[in-house]
DNA sequence: ACGCCGAATTTGTCCGGACATATACTGGCT
DNA sequence: AGCCAGTATATGTCCGGACAAATTCGGCGT
């Protein structure tokens, strides 16, 4: 006789998830409302309180649900999404620039932002940001392989002194000068074609293609702390990146 | 009198976390070592196994070490790297494709690559792939704003039938249809230049830019399943993402 | 009608104990 | 020397209880 189910041995509060995590998947508790309390579910499925708890954490991990002490445990979303993850280990994955490329200041500055220009990257146009313009070399290469324009606000002018020649990345710099924290980048990337001024800044022929990368860093208030726009040769620079699903 | 650190009061299990957080980056703890046994942490911190395994969950969450039963708590790294994580909500936001994009199939077939195609898409050259050719429209826009190359192993032969008017990517037609799963992607992105084929399937002239993104899936064994070449003219396409950093 | 306060509720933290299961090690046998 | 079984050890699972802290909500007073 033994066991009438032929399942493997799982522990308990992994039982007690799935089940939970099959009756939030077919509507019995709707997205926005409340699981059944912990002491319920004690009694419900005759658990202790720990196996409950174990089985709740997992659903939050998963993203189903969300707990609040006090209130209870809220039902977050109906499906568990796959969600593949970028992880970036070390900073320069980000900017995809190997640690031996050398940045070259063309100019640092303030002013204020000219109507197209502020109309391209999506800021607002009549106030005064601290601006950096420079290259970027690969080690030993003539041409570089990326031009560069950075807009910080101005209340980090103090900065100014610190960006020719230096070896991180600009934001680091605002994180370890200023105590903030980058919490959420965005990057845009499209393709266009250089006109004179940049094919010249890239040395590149005019009406050559290019990547231009917009990428914009906010800290924990959601404030913009700095923007980068980058242009790359196209035929010197490959955006790569690797997403991983999470294994559940 | 009262406090002798101004620290606000933090669980018990997090001020031991933090303590051997902070033995690991002193190296006291070296990378593949093992960590005092849950049972030496209680005797020396003078603490329950319930709050020793919390700080070490934390530790494990944080990726600094790694659990085994049996054996014990391996210090996996020296240094907690700050992950920002891109997370993909719907399948959609790989392919930054909305849902009301209309596909349209111009060829499907089955032919060996040539050399040059096979380099520089990085495949092997010998081998027969399933080759799917087409292009993506807006809603009642006249040219594409993509147009596609798509590679199958050409064990997945079967799918063909059902690669005309798909109204899912191609990668989730192979998951359920062959029940894999993509656990790895990759992604290129790079600025070209059209030549005068390319151009005319995009409806553009030629010598515009175009973003040019290969993706690879690939599933748990490692194998490619699935490779996407895909031309986006570069005035009708932006490639956005926005990164998280983990909260700890 | 509005705000404040306290009670009830719910999750968070922490303890002690118990047994299960995976791993490593030791010693004896071949 | 090499294999195998037994044993010690470590983490995993599970229980019961207790108090703390956050939230909710009703009732009270103004």
């Amino acid at each position: 006789m033994s066991a009438v189910t032929v399942q493997a041995k799982r522990p308990r509060y992994r039982q007690v998830a799935e089940k939970l995590k099959s009756a939030i998947e077919a509507g019995e508790y709707p997205v926005g409302s409340l699981l059944p309390t912990e002491s319920e579910l004690c009694a419900s499925f005759n658990i202790s309180r720990y196996t409950a708890r174990e089985a709740l954490r997992r659903l939050a991990e998963m993203g189903l649900v969300s707990r609040r002490q006090g209130a209870g445990t809220y039902v977050e979303a109906q499906v568990e999404t796959r969600r593949y993850t970028q992880t970036l280990t070390s900073m320069t994955d980000l900017l995809q620039y190997a640690h031996d490329t050398e940045f070259r200041t063309n100019a640092v500055g303030t002013r204020k932002l000219g109507r197209e220009e502020a109309e391209s990257l999506e800021l607002p146009q009549g106030e005064a940001w601290v601006t950096v313009a420079g290259q970027r070399f690969r080690p030993g290469a003539t041409r570089p392989f990326c031009v560069t324009d950075v807009f910080i606000p101005r209340r980090f002018a103090a900065i100014q002194p610190r960006i020719p020649d230096h070896d991180v990345p600009i934001y680091q710099l605002l994180e370890s000068r200023f105590g903030i924290t980058i919490v959420r980048i965005t990057q845009d990337l499209q393709a266009t074609t250089l006109d004179a001024r940049q094919a010249d800044r890239l040395g590149v022929a005019p009406g050559d293609a290019a990547l231009r990368i917009v990428r914009r860093y906010y800290d924990d208030s959601g404030e913009v702390v700095e923007v980068a726009v980058s242009l790359h040769p196209g035929d010197l620079f490959t955006y790569s990146m690797e997403l991983q699903s999470d294994a559940t």
